[in-house]
DNA sequence: ATTGATATGTTATATAGTTACACATCAAAT
DNA sequence: ATTTGATGTGTAACTATATAACATATCAAT
C-alpha cells in the first residue's frame, strides 16, 4: 500500500526531512515541464531521475545503472549516459565536476546554475542560489569581458548537520 | 643557444603573449617555494610543472603522459599522476574539475581559490583571483553555516580573444 | 504505406584514475 | 658503519568513467 506503481524499486533516505516530498515534487515539475516543452519523459528518463532524486546525495553513473539493471537486466551505461544527458538538457539534474556524479536540480524552472555545497563527510549536496555571489560573478566577467555559457560553483566542506552532530559517519 | 638544458623538450606557445615568460616565472617560484617548505622539486614533477606551462590550456593527464613518455620511456600513469597529486598539494596547478585537466596556477603564494575562466573556442583557461566573487561566497557559506574545505569555481564560455576575432580556431 | 524524428539496444572502445607491492635513495640515529 | 625511517620511483594490474558507431524500434505526420 506504500508503494505507487511508478517508484517500485525506490527507498527515499534522509537523515533530515522526508525525502519523498522533494522526489515526488521534483517528478510533478519534470513531468509538466516535459509537457510544456513537448519531450518525453520516457520510462528510462522517470525511473533515473528518480533513482537520483532517492537521497540528496550526488550519485554515480554506473551506480545508477546497478540499480536500473535491477529492473532491467539489459541497461548498459550508454542507457544511463543517455538519460543523463536528457536529463542534464531539461535542466532537471545538476552535474557535480568535482565528483564525477549527478543530483537533482530543485530549481528546473528558475535560473538553473546554483551554488553546489558538498558536504565531504555526509554527501549530501545542497542547492543556493546565491544571488549575491551570482551577481559578483557578472561583474566580473563583465570586466573580463567573457562570455559565460556556464557555470559551475561547487564547495567543498562540512555541512551544518555534520558539524553539529560530530558523531555522523 | 635558444634552448636552456632543463627545458630541453618544451616549445611553449600563446596567441597573446611570450609565454616564455610566464613558465619561467613560475618554475622559479616552484623552486623557491620547495626550498622554503623543505620539499623535493625531482626531475619528474619539474618537467611536468613545465609541460602544464606550456601553455596557459587545460592539459589532461593522459596527453602530458605522452609527452613525458618521449623523453622517459618508461613512464606510466603513475608517474603523471604522483607528480600532479605533488604539484597540486603545493598549489603550483589547479584541478580543472569540468575538464578533468590540469592547468599551472599563477598564484602559488597567495591564496590558491581563484575563478577560472575556460574558454571553449581556444581552451586558454584564465585565473582571476575574484576577490568580489569570494566575498560572497564566504557570506552565503556563512549564512549555510557551511566550513568549507575547497572552492571551485568555473565559468565555460567564450574569452574576449575570440570574441573579437571570431576567426580563431 | 512511407517518411522523418525521436528513442532505445548492442558491442566495442576510449579516457581517466587507483591499488598494491617492490625497489631506490638518502639523511638521522644508533 | 650500519640500521632505520622517510620520501620518491618502477611496474603491473585493475577499476572507474564516458563515448562511438551502427542497428532497431516506435510513432506521428504526410
Amino acid at each position: 500500500m506504500k508503494k505507487e506503481p511508478e517508484s517500485f524499486f525506490i527507498e527515499s533516505t534522509s537523515p533530515s526531512h522526508n525525502h519523498d516530498y522533494c522526489r515526488n515534487k521534483a517528478i510533478q515539475t519534470a513531468d509538466r515541464l516535459c509537457k510544456e516543452r513537448g519531450v518525453q519523459l520516457t520510462t528510462i528518463r522517470r525511473n533515473t531521475l528518480e533513482l537520483i532524486w532517492g537521497s540528496h546525495r550526488a550519485v554515480k553513473a554506473y551506480d545508477l545503472l546497478d540499480q536500473i539493471k535491477l529492473i532491467q537486466q539489459t541497461a548498459k551505461p550508454t542507457t544511463v549516459y543517455r538519460a543523463l544527458d536528457f536529463l542534464l538538457e531539461q535542466g532537471f539534474i545538476h552535474r557535480v565536476e568535482s565528483l564525477n556524479a549527478f543530483i537533482g536540480c530543485s530549481c528546473s524552472e528558475q535560473q538553473h546554475e546554483q551554488l553546489l555545497l558538498i558536504c565531504v563527510q555526509c554527501h549530501e549536496v545542497e542547492e543556493r542560489p546565491g544571488t549575491m555571489v551570482m551577481e559578483a560573478v557578472s561583474r566580473e566577467l563583465e570586466q573580463a569581458r567573457f562570455t559565460v555559457y556556464r557555470k559551475a560553483i561547487e564547495i567543498q566542506g562540512i555541512c551544518r548537520h555534520c558539524t553539529q552532530s560530530k558523531t555522523n559517519n
